[in-house]
DNA sequence: TATGAATGAGATTTCATTCAT
DNA sequence: AATGAATGAAATCTCATTCAT
């Protein structure tokens, strides 16, 4: 069915609209109020076309949260040693700033997961997934530098929450932030809970 | 339609079981996926009883979250200034470990509230109006003792977005952690990010 | 899903319905080509209402199968030892008869059977097995009777073969033949093949 | 459309694979389940290849249909005179021997015929016809030898229907039985209802 | 106050056939 | 002569809501 069928140049440009229109889609009206029907639409296509390229509904989102997830794999082992003083948090800065590039493109796609991991569908579950390797990769990092009486597993997993939580505040909501505060403020709140103020 | 007709002592009752439904369901199953049908079931009631307290599956939402919506505002209100120092901290530590009970009891409805905002239902707009009045509580404490260069409004953000997304990932995910450490470590980052380590 | 929900008299009313339109539509356009559209229509309700009572349209067609399998069962239970002689032919007759009488009533899924047994549906199978049971019950009666030279099996499946198809060719074809002259013939052939002219 | 164009070896070919293959197809999903997807991927060429020799998946059936009716035909004129006596049955079990054949090879397409006889397609119509054919022939012979109070339509239906059936059964069901028994049995069979034991 | 039953709009999916190269 | 791509009509199924008792 879905066994990827050797595609010429103009089906991998359906193929590639169909997967924008999705992450279109998406951003607007959430990974269950999404119909195929929008999809197709956005897409300048048909139905018929649609499940020439996905089997489904939620292949296609399968397909559009692995390109994302092989984009926060490779920012996570670019993330250096992490270091105290003005250097160290400047780096630190420069890294969460990719971050929130990366959310600003992906941000709907990652949302998406959330909402479908209750449920527990397949797609949720690569969410579920993608974030813990996420973490795992700070964990490390932490585990290098925090003191002795912060457990770096949770300490990891308040710094991935507040990274993605923010993020996704100042993409929904009315808040407007620049991408550079929002970068500075992360990085300040998080050095500062390792290295102290 | 939906103005409260007075209820004898069997009508609060079936009412209350449908709200406590919704709000198994919702935990389950998320927002979208939440069926009547499930949540007369849960409730041992049937469709047509389901109508006659809620007008439709959205005011049982609604219903719930102004519950919810009340306990976070009055939650809020209790916090008292911020304050640096192990006492400061520790007291900063004893709200933020009610907030982890109120997640504890409620995270499923703030979850759906998450869930709902995109696509723009009415529901989702009162999670964020309580969010934005949550957020608003605490900026007028973190605006007391902020270092100049912290902006206040992004700063809480960052706090409520940690507070929030940190409960979220313990509550789903496979991530054991014990309440207790949950408040310590938000508390610690929390605190370190206002008054150094 | 299709957990039997008690049924009021209405409900079973509906049902009821259903399955002798499903019957119907089957009679005239086969089990591959039946809509549930066409179903409904003829039972006078919704597709909605239709989904109410059966989770899919093979379940209908299960139902009805064992409503019919029951029937058969019952039929081939009634089937006395087999007797040479006139007396013994005509005996055998009068159950033929029946044989006939029943194929009237329930030909249609009967046929059914045997188109959705290619391709390997559950209803399918349902009919092969139906086959079996009767032609094993027939076996019984045969072995007691047959010539050693004759091997009771084959022979008890050339007796259903032909009952079976030949009622079939005076249901479908043009072919009209009068009940009690094909229950004469298939009792005169199989008598004949088993006690000689 | 289908007037058979003037055709080069390799379409001739192409041609061949296309009917080879719905024969492939129909034999193990039968004929409403058929899909002309199928049945190019069998015949490893493409939608558009299919249609340039087919007019519409019916045709194609219709094409299988009139190469078994031809030896259908052949068989029915190749058969000789029923006499009575070991010899007479000896010579008609031989040439049901062939029938056996026959339908080892093309049972699928016989059987389609039943499957497609319901709904009223073209296709049935043609296998209700052949059906006709082939009896009639039959009739010729019974007529001549059989006793004045057996109907010779009728037992030729009867014989027809037996014949068609046992290898309907011996092909699909799970009974194992040798062609030779299957001959023996229905020659057997055929002759006592026509001379006595 | 309660409920079993019914509804129909709308969503997903399938597939024969046509198109364009 | 061949084929990858596209289409859209038609089928199945879901579910919030209303009805009738």
């Amino acid at each position: 069915m879905s066994e990827p069928r050797e595609l010429r140049a103009r089906g991998r440009d359906t193929r590639r609209r169909l997967l924008d229109a999705g992450a279109t889609v998406l951003a607007s009206k959430g990974y269950h109020a999404t119909r195929v029907d929008d999809v197709v639409k956005v897409a300048q296509t048909s139905h018929g076309t649609f499940y020439l390229y996905f089997s489904n509904k939620e292949e296609l989102f399968r397909a559009l949260a692995a390109e994302v997830a092989q984009e926060m794999q490779a920012l996570a082992e670019k993330m250096e040693p992490l270091r105290a003083g003005a250097t160290g948090r400047a780096r630190l800065q420069r890294w969460i700033r990719q971050f929130v590039e990366l959310y600003r493109r992906h941000g709907p796609v990652i949302r998406a997961w959330t909402e479908a991991e209750i449920g527990g569908s397949e797609f949720g579950r690569l969410g579920t997934d993608m974030l813990t390797q996420f973490t795992s990769v700070i964990v490390t990092r932490v585990d290098e530098v925090a003191p002795p009486d912060l457990d770096p597993t949770i300490a990891s997993l308040v710094l991935v929450a507040m990274f993605e939580r923010l993020n996704y505040y100042a993409l929904t909501n009315q808040v407007r932030v620049e991408p550079d505060a929002i970068a500075e403020t992360l990085a300040r709140v998080a050095h500062a809970s390792l290295f102290g103020g």
